[in-house]
DNA sequence: TCAAGCATACCAACCGGTATGGATGTTTGT
DNA sequence: ACAAACATCCATACCGGTTGGTATGCTTGA
């Protein structure tokens, strides 16, 4: 029975969930596994039965938001066809979205394990890495294409330009996280918007709708 | 007698150091008092004569690197006469000098401890908030006078802009943390110069020198 | 002489992790 | 078909080590 009272899957979903929310919240040291347990319903039975180590738990949440991640920006890169400057436009629709959520901090799991633990725990610092990397190469990708098919005004490097989005965005989670408010981070989407487009022609059919998706 | 035995200053000084060293290596949490105390070659009771308790040191750490960072920058900022945006331009090279040094990170211990803190502790999120503020509006301070003396192509906020580039900074420390290298950061930096350049008209004097302070 | 500065010893709380046994679903023997 | 046997799943109780913090008293400089 898939939703029977016992279901290992459900339960190593639940622990990994909450430990996703205590991290967001508190960081990575300051969630204890009692904690986690606590706020997925279990007891430290469940956890080490599923998790050899806490640190082992850390991989398991890298992977889930990032599988979350991937799957929050799948509108904006699935369609193989799209225009691809459309597709970057989208992208950052998407993360203008997130950022504009009420009452919901715009904040990155991977972001906050890495600076917590890149330099104690190396294989949390690699999977950190593979999964920056990941978002990274799809906006290059993108990059790539729209470079392809429209002859750009100048010349730019597509991966190099991804770094530098990905880390706007990154460093912009980072010091809204020291304000009450995000506005500083649409903002800087507004200008890492801009920048893109800084290397193309205008296009004479999107009138540029501006800031999309603010306040359901 | 300052250098005798017994100096309270030094001793709390000593303490602040070892503490930034630490925590720039493993973090706020995983970097415990007596660890600090070692480092600093004294015992916990200097600790707590000191500070009232970890926290406490916490804000002290985020102040001493504020004036570290301040004092890093002064050659660019201190002369009131000199072009805004030469100042820009050696800021910046003072930064790729920063993320240069062999074997040496290029991290930031106030933003690490935001990333760690920010939700957790308020007195530490309002301290980091103002000393990153510091920063930008030393440099939109440039921008201002920039903007005021050569007439910028087109319109841009200082203060935005400023932020623009503190979130390229920070954001560029956190992801080369999960890489080997930190030819990232000064790919971004280099997109950052040609961001704020792309304000102005090109200058005929300097011949923009390029990176600077490479390997020394 | 006296307070500031600091060392020593100590503590309750908490941490990640383990040992053990019971409950539950699945497979197997007949 | 049905129970026995089994492996998976998870709860309870427990543990050694570490944590931030304290109580106390010696030492040093003024």
């Amino acid at each position: 029975m898939l939703d029977g009272k016992r279901d290992a899957l459900v339960t190593r979903e639940k622990l990994v969930v909450a430990a996703v929310s205590l991290i967001l919240r508190h960081g990575y040291h300051a969630t204890g596994v009692e904690a986690i347990c606590a706020e997925a319903g279990v007891t430290k039975g469940a956890f080490f039965h599923h998790f050899q180590n806490k640190d082992e738990l850390g991989l398991a949440v890298i992977q889930w938001w990032s599988a979350m991640g991937t799957s929050f920006y799948s509108k904006a890169w699935a369609d193989e066809t799209a225009d691809p400057l459309d597709q970057l436009d989208a992208t950052l629709d998407i993360m203008e979205g997130f950022a504009s959520r009420p009452d919901e901090p715009c904040i990155c799991c991977i972001g906050m394990m890495a600076q917590e633990l890149a330099t104690t725990h190396p294989e949390i610092r690699a999977s950190c890495g593979r999964e920056f990397e990941v978002w990274t190469r799809n906006i290059a990708a993108l990059l790539q294409k729209a470079k392809e098919r429209r002859k750009p005004l100048r010349e730019f490097d597509p991966e190099q330009v991804a770094w530098f989005l990905h880390s706007i965005w990154q460093g912009s989670m980072l010091l809204a996280k020291t304000r009450g408010e995000q506005t500083l981070i649409l903002n800087n989407l507004k200008q890492a918007r801009a920048y893109v487009h800084s290397f193309f022609r205008a296009k004479p059919s999107a009138p540029h709708r501006g800031t999309k998706a603010q306040r359901r």
